[in-house]
DNA sequence: GGAGGTTCTGGAACAGCGTTCCATCGACTC
DNA sequence: GAGTCGATGGAACGCTGTTCCAGAACCTCC
């Protein structure tokens, strides 16, 4: 057969032979992989991550891990789904919507501050397993909120395009910031680029610009948070 | 000298030899690349803008590019300020500030709606010129909009992210599907996956499932726009 | 109008990537 | 033991962004 992975043909070979004993105890699987993926993305950041690295750490070749991985795209997608998973599992249930969104929201900023990858990887492919979860938590929230039912997949989507939005802004600033010098220092630089603009021409970023490095990025983002969720209830 | 390219070099070399006359008729320059680059962009996709395909174009080699461009990604940042300028400077000034919002907002996501890989190319740098323009677009409206000083720039901040986290969507969408098949057929696919989800982990998911295919993306694009303008209003 | 320097060109070469291919291994069934 | 088949690992392929450099095109000054 040699078919080459995929996971409903993994799934049919598995139920055929009633149960996968594992042959050794070192054995490869997509979860061994995707655990060694996010090592590595988190340890040396997401240019690090290649086949080559990842057989080495994993002490095998390219090959083999194609038998159980399609592509780099499902990797990752993967690993983005493995850490969102955690977020979204250690929101309990049973809070005030409000409240609820808002850890729902904090927990997938904190994901993302702690893991870059997981945002470029986010707004990479929107349609992935992990953007269903985030979309599910927040959307799960509305109708306890009071917002109406037609206009609930719509305030979900601005909700989850905001996140994911965020997501992207802050993984690029990662991915160029270099690893030792520090977010405020990085922000300054920016914000010295915006004062050099034509101020005829950009009043407004001029204006803020001051604002800029000192300004908290967690705060800015739930600030957003409940901006929308203000208008959520207000457009009642 | 042999200084390879930056635009402040250039810009220097520039000054003190009065005025560059230009050499030749087909003279390379970073205009002619961009404009090139963004033709390819737009007949064959991201992934068809290679500095061979390039300079096979533009009947070169990749190594003139190299002169006139740092790398890469400045050439995309190039290409997506190039449209994203046409479409602010095609929003005339005066009008009413929670018109003109609609008008900015309207005008990129047709912009990213005609050139998808402006959509990825914004939300992998977001401190690129392209976006500032944005970010001033938006802004500038808020004072008229009386939006209390304190709050501007994190409104502001919250629409930008709201439009980058859309055009990632949107582009990843674009991207992955054929040219030929219909985004409505792509969304009912998409739909169906939702469909066969756990209905009890993921009961929002399938109660909105059903509108996915026969949703507008420009109509709830905009209405998201609206959700947050509502929000810095209603939060006086 | 040639000399000499600078700007710019085009193509070869390099290192590294994702992916494919395939000989081979290990475990299980007959 | 022979045969089958999932699984392995490493070589090889085609492609990429980027660098390098010999030399053409051009400008300036004598």
């Amino acid at each position: 057969m040699m078919e080459r992975c995929s996971n409903h043909v993994k799934m049919v070979l598995m139920a055929t032979h009633t149960r996968r004993t594992e042959r050794r105890t070192d054995a490869l699987s997509k979860e061994r992989i995707v655990e060694a993926a996010i090592e590595i993305l988190d340890a040396e950041g997401e240019s690090a991550l290649t086949f080559r690295a990842l057989a080495a750490r994993l002490a095998t070749g390219a090959g083999a891990i194609y038998w159980h991985v399609a592509n780099k795209g499902e990797l990752l997608a993967a690993a983005a789904d493995d850490v969102i998973a955690r977020v979204m599992t250690g929101v309990a249930g049973g809070a005030e919507p409000r409240a609820a969104i808002r850890v729902i929201s904090s927990g997938v900023f904190d994901a993302i501050d702690a893991h870059p990858w997981v945002g470029t990887q986010l707004s990479r492919e929107p349609w992935q397993p992990a953007i269903v979860q985030i979309f599910e938590g927040v959307g799960g929230q509305l109708q306890a909120l009071g917002v109406p039912e037609r206009a609930q997949f719509d305030s979900a989507s601005a909700l989850v395009s905001y996140i994911l939005g965020l997501a992207a802004q802050y993984a690029a600033g990662a991915r160029l910031l270099a690893p030792d010098t520090d977010r405020s220092a990085f922000l300054a630089t920016i914000a010295e680029r915006w004062m050099q603009l034509d101020p005829a021409k950009y009043p407004f970023v001029h204006r803020v610009a001051t604002q800029l490095p000192e300004h908290d990025d967690r705060e800015q983002f739930l600030a957003g948070i409940d901006l929308i969720v203000a208008g959520m209830t207000a457009a009642r």
